[in-house]
DNA sequence: CTATTTCACTTGATTAGTCAATTGATAGGG
DNA sequence: CCCTATCAATTGACTAATCAAGTGAAATAG
């Protein structure tokens, strides 16, 4: 029940992100992903896949996408690839980043007050991290 | 930062959750579709849509995979399509609905208290129904 | 009675992801 | 010096979704 009406929050405010996101041509999948390069650069597949949530496959994929859109290097380097961002991405979330920011604050903060969010997030945070730990039940 | 988390916990426990159903031969999507169906059936594809937050697209081509695996039929029934289980997957949800059940919520109980869990419940509906109301921020 | 609108559904192109098999390069062991 | 294990990344086949354009049937207007 619980569960439920999470999915269908997320589902719901991810697709509002994404028609939000539109006016910089980005989707909140590649949002995402750039942020967290833009925090973390430069730094390689394996470990960017490991911050969005996503396999080696999937974000060998999205960077192909972002590269081909020039957002993104990828650079061999030794026998990793080092990724960064193009002055391209930097100027765009220069600008979208404290927008979206403020748009995602905004889901909770027009309902919720500042205790409550402090309540919620703190909820949040044990049963994410409870879930990182989780063992599939016996068949 | 409350958005973050809540949506790397959803993709992880969609994650395990897929992992979970795979005893059953069933994706999460599958398993939202068929209880929805199982619920209101008969019903027709827009009502359908509209319980699981998917487009029209997405849920006829849903139907379709679920049509031929046999887990569904489809009648032309006047103007719409009627949908309904069979009675194979009637048998199948009969094991696997209260299994996923017990496993959706052993992602609270086993972390929360049940005080807890009603306060998460109660706040994450009034920002899902906020949410519903939101517009778009202007340019 | 045809002509247009409307509604339910489908479909092509694209994004985003999974898993499992494969490629490519480096590091060591023999 | 070659052979193998290992690690990073890619790729093929698939599920799942979106949007926008297209189809088909029924309803209504002229």
């Amino acid at each position: 029940m619980i569960w439920v009406r999470i999915s269908r929050f997320t589902s719901h405010s991810n697709q509002l992100s994404n028609e939000f996101l539109n006016r910089f041509e980005l989707t909140i999948a590649q949002f995402d992903v750039l942020m967290q390069v833009r925090i973390h650069q430069p730094l390689n597949q394996t470990e960017l896949a490991e911050k969005v949530t996503v396999t080696q496959g999937g974000i060998s994929r999205m960077l192909a996408r972002l590269e081909k859109e020039g957002y993104i290097v990828r650079k061999q380097d030794w026998k990793t690839k080092s990724i960064r961002l193009t002055p391209k991405a930097e100027a765009i979330l220069e600008r979208a980043f404290p927008e979206q920011s403020a748009f995602q604050s905004s889901f909770f903060d027009e309902v919720l007050s500042e205790e409550e969010q402090k309540t919620l997030y703190a909820l949040m945070t044990r049963v994410h991290k409870h879930s990182l730990r989780k063992e599939l039940p016996p068949e």
